[in-house]
DNA sequence: AGCATAATTTAGACATATCTAAAAATAAAT
DNA sequence: ATTTATTTTTAGATATGTCTAAATTATGCT
């Protein structure tokens, strides 16, 4: 009655994918051991032993003291997690009344349910979306995905302006913070002023203004 | 960013806790370590070790030698993660195009996902179901669930019809033996006669007859 | 180049959940 | 009631994934 599945990679090894994956531009980079320590919440030691075992299952290349990075097979894998994570970020949005700033947790964990057939009839059940609800590209099945052509707002010239698509972080905090003052996806957003001292931005929305700091613009993303 | 959640219960915990409640009458009665180890396909003193854990945390009553049952709290435990199992089946079986036999495994997996509001909302997606694809009924909040006051095939008299709400034996082997003859949840059934020698029944449902073992017949339920 | 500092790895330990094999307790049989 | 068989528990071992503390390698600085 309670049959066991087939169990490729263990969540954490999958954790660990999807942060190197993250942190190496696809995986394509080698990364630290300590960035990756730090992103996983966990000591560099452990993460030398995972790595290890990653290296050993054919998904990561490793060397000694000069970082990690991903195999094609890593970099699938990982890419299917990842795509996983965001059809599932899309379900909780669009389906189950979410907003964008409670889904993460629970995408956390839904990312690591093992079935080919559930995966694509969600797909195919939310429309076969392109993006999640962060603006982040969703990858197809041979982990592929548009590149997102955006400006990050501290490119972008005074008088200039575009809509909002991506907000690189999409920690709990920084997303009540852009609910707060009304920041959505989608919303046309222009630059009225930039202030050299601090970096800090003037932008016009909504025909409202508010200042923001830099390290507010450096997280939000336009298409112009 | 990749935020840790608070697990209440673990994985393992969570299967025994289910497995005693399915065993022993929903908990209430004790069950043996043996029967918990077949069922679980484990061994009889993995169970042993576990079941003094669950007593320690104040979810089993456990005196050595004499079987385990649950404590309210066990029951509650066990119910609710019923409840995820089954509303889960729902969901794959009425919004992703899987069949009744296909959503076991999937369904044992999404069960343990740790969100309160993830399952309320669920619940409200589909409509508030009462049943899963198999005719089990679906725990409440509280863990009550309805009584399913239906008949097994094998205490039906000749003669007398039902349909079939409930089947107990939810195997893909059981289910897509049912599939191929048509057999579905809700289909008329009517008992044409019963052979004292081995005790299979012919039935007619849909305008044809067929003749079914002991044995399936111990598994289906009508709604007389 | 040589030394100090930082990053990384190794060694050894721990918790969880499992197993095998042996011991202990209970149940069944004569 | 005693012996036999079955069930259950204990003791000790293993695998995974983590940790701390110590050792090693790489990097930065003058």
């Amino acid at each position: 009655m309670y049959s066991k599945f087939v169990i490729l990679y263990t969540l954490s090894e999958e954790n660990y994918l999807k942060a190197i994956y993250h942190l190496g531009k696809q995986g394509n980079e080698a990364v630290n051991t300590n960035a990756i320590a730090e992103q996983m919440d966990t000591k560099a030691s452990s993460v030398t032993d995972m790595v290890k075992k990653l290296a050993e299952k054919d998904l990561a290349n490793y060397v000694k003291y000069q970082g990690v990075s991903l195999t094609a097979k890593g970099r699938l894998t990982a890419a299917s997690v990842i795509r996983k994570h965001r059809l599932w970020e899309v379900f909780l949005v669009d389906k189950l009344n979410f907003s964008w700033d409670e889904v993460h947790d629970v995408a956390e964990q839904l990312e690591h349910v093992k079935s080919e057939k559930l995966i694509n009839e969600l797909d195919a059940f939310l429309e076969f979306p392109t993006h999640d609800p962060h603006g982040d590209p969703i990858p197809d099945k041979n982990g592929s995905m548009v590149k997102n052509k955006s400006v990050n707002l501290l490119e972008v010239k005074v008088g200039l302006e575009g809509n909002l698509i991506h907000v690189k972080d999409s920690s709990e905090m920084f997303l009540k913070y852009l609910n707060k003052n009304n920041l959505a996806l989608g919303v046309k957003i222009k630059v009225i002023d930039i202030e050299p001292f601090d970096g800090s931005i003037k932008i016009a929305f909504e025909s409202k203004e508010m200042i923001i700091s830099k390290h507010v613009a450096e997280n939000l993303f336009l298409n112009i």
